[in-house]
DNA sequence: GCGACAG
DNA sequence: ATCTTGTCGC
């Protein structure tokens, strides 16, 4: 797929004040609300043992979502961009791309770094994608213009952004803690958050696993809103797709495919 | 100036 | 993200 917003593709050559600029925009242009085909309502309310495990595969004569996971693996100064593509829990297509990194990592700025070589890999993909976990943030951003959501306004595809810590604005509480699996701790926006009101809800820390003994504890992932789709639905997606492993299954497998793809470039 | 900061 | 041994736990 193309990008349906040429004029939001990430160009590494802008001044940080222009990258800056530029989120706004597409911060302006995002909708963090639902508006993507994989029957929200469904997937809202409490998930059954069918739907954890193929995301709406009960949906009443529906088709099956088709559902990607987007991650990255770096060789030198090269960005290796994996994406795999899911339907019914069945890996149906997987493409990557690799594209020279222009900019060193600017906490911020991540997507004209990554943008390019995650724009070219959806060039290569034949599948129209119902919804795309993006590593990384989304709403959850100083300009509410992470990744995800600079991905999703640019090919206008629902988008979620996972990411494994907090970039930024206020946890309802301590993310130090243990807790169970399917905890969810909202994340509000603080003065950090540029663009929106303090207190507005702009994501979710979601445990998707955590460990028996007590010792130990698993740090809960972080998920916001990439695109057209709403903060709860958001964390409900990723609870639907994850299955056993912390990384919901998209991610996880675009993460190993990244690094499959990886050795074959070095 | 100091601290914080996705991947 | 990446560089990497050992170690804990099921």
């Amino acid at each position: 797929m193309e990008p349906v917003r040429p004029e939001f593709v990430p160009d590494p050559s802008l001044s940080q004040a222009e990258m800056e600029a530029l989120q706004r925009d597409i911060a302006d242009a995002a909708r963090f609300e639902d508006d993507l085909a994989v029957s929200p309502a469904r997937i809202g309310s409490e998930p059954t043992d069918t739907e954890q495990a193929t995301l709406g595969e009960t949906c009443d004569g529906a088709e099956p979502p088709i559902v990607a996971g987007v991650d990255q693996a770096f060789v030198g100064d090269r960005a290796v961009s994996a994406i795999v593509v899911l339907r019914d829990g069945e890996v149906v297509e997987r493409v990557h791309a690799v594209e020279r990194t222009e900019i060193p990592y600017i906490p911020g700025l991540l997507s004209f770094r990554e943008g390019g070589a995650i724009l070219a890999a959806f060039a290569e993909l034949s599948h129209e994608p119902d919804v795309i976990l993006v590593d990384g943030s989304g709403r959850i951003h100083f300009r509410e213009a992470g990744l995800a959501t600079h991905v999703g306004v640019t090919l206008d595809v629902p988008a979620v952004g996972v990411a494994k810590s907090l970039l930024c604005g206020t946890p309802d509480r301590s993310l130090d803690e243990k807790y169970p699996v399917g905890t969810r701790i909202p994340i509000t926006a603080d003065e950090s958050v540029e663009t929106c009101a303090d207190g507005t809800r702009i994501g979710h820390a979601v445990q998707t696993r955590q460990y028996d003994s007590r010792n130990r504890h698993i740090n809960p992932l972080i998920v916001s809103p990439g695109h057209r789709v709403a903060a709860s639905t958001a964390a409900d997606l990723v609870e639907a797709t994850t299955d056993g492993y912390k990384l919901p299954e998209p991610t996880r497998l675009a993460d190993s495919y990244a690094d499959e793809a990886k050795a074959s470039v070095e």
